[in-house]
DNA sequence: GGCAGGTAGTCTGTCGACAGTCGGAGGGAG
DNA sequence: CTCCCTCCGACTGTCGACAGACTACCTGCC
């Protein structure tokens, strides 16, 4: 008797698939940001109970996708020119000690081939949007992870979801610059040859471009 | 008619005030880490509905207070050494990105004061152990807050509920000798000063101190 | 005496319903 | 025509209940 065939049970909690709905609709685009989301709406639309759809969007809200608007309306969330500025900043200081850890560690060789890993995943996605975005996203976590802190990894993905509501308001609409394999590979570069100081300058000022680009003239 | 003896109406929801009371519970040490936190208990002692206490609970799992154990029961979190070194070192870099935006800034001299003031209400607070960690933590999330950035407060206010935990579990049977003024002033002296370097280096050593406190010899 | 099977208990997951509140449309008075 | 009052609709806040799942214990058989 085979016991193959049925290894995938998922058993994942129905809160956490809507979750998962929730957040991959909002940062794909489907909802732009300011649209309301209402909970009878998700609820009828995702064939759920109000109070599981009503759990996922409090995870959302915590995440900063979404945020209370009017009488406690729930919203796609926008963040103000100020707002990304110190988000990356806060950024910049996160992956600073990311780097500095690595660095530190002594399998520094294991953490810089796996950047190389992430960064050539970047340049496989050729013009893909989506999965530059992913591609890009993944090397930044990955240099968190690759720092050995978990607490790091947890602080830079309590940021993830405005990053990408940051990115998903400005970029679908013009070609997008700032996710090249030739904007990180300094940053493993320095990190490869022991330069801190040269690798934070490096991921400061890569933070920087981003922060401007952002900015620059907010999309309408 | 005087329209002045009812300025206060509650408008908080009860959601909010069963998460802040679950905090308090938890922060103050009326349950202890590791401690299992079950919804019906908690509903029928607070007098509301399990929903309303699942979702406080859900925002104090995804605070840190709280995680997930068997069958998704929670418990107050508890942290591992290593996570303890970790948490710390994040401190150390958002809490560093703090002093050097409130070095750039215009109004550091206003900054610096906020901070004086801030410490002389560590010192107010005497023996009393509560009193003391509320007073320290207030000075440092009043370092944040000094920054302008507001995204800086919400990363640190993320790791809020660990720093807690992580004090809790270990201070309330010996002598809390961090937090005392004198540990806070040198910050204050090198952001007066403009000496972006050695302020870094003082709050990069008091969180290092910290670190090595709280994982010294776990409590039990 | 030890082990397999059943069985009660307890906890969380999920749902549907009721109530309160806010905003707006519509009608009537001035 | 304008302003105010009233009613209606929509949305969230809160609750109680049902169902599924895992644990621990207890019993009967070998």
């Amino acid at each position: 008797m085979s016991v193959e065939p049925l290894p995938n049970i998922d058993r994942s909690t129905l809160r956490e698939r809507v979750l998962k709905a929730l957040r991959s609709a909002i940062t794909s685009g489907a909802y732009r940001p300011g649209d309301h989301l209402g909970e009878v709406e998700l609820a009828g639309r995702l064939g759920v109970s109000r109070g599981t759809v009503r759990e996922a969007l409090r995870h959302l809200q915590q995440e900063g996708l979404v945020t209370a608007g009017n009488r406690g309306m729930l919203r796609v969330n926008v963040l103000s020119a100020e707002e990304i500025r110190g988000l990356f900043r806060v950024r910049a200081a996160l992956e600073g000690l990311a780097v500095r850890e690595i660095v530190a560690r002594p399998d520094r060789p294991a953490a810089v081939a796996a950047l190389r890993a992430a960064v050539e995943d970047l340049a496989a996605a050729g013009e893909d949007f989506a999965a530059k975005v992913e591609a890009d996203l993944g090397f930044h976590v990955r240099l968190c992870e690759l720092s050995g802190n978990p607490m790091l990894v947890e602080s830079w993905r309590h940021l993830e979801g405005r990053i990408r509501v940051t990115i998903m308001n400005r970029d679908p609409e013009e070609a997008p610059a700032m996710m090249t394999s030739g904007r990180h590979a300094p940053i493993i570069d320095a990190v490869e040859r022991g330069d801190l100081e040269g690798a934070i300058a490096v991921v400061e000022e890569h933070m920087a471009a981003a922060a401007d680009h952002f900015t620059g003239t907010s999309a309408h």
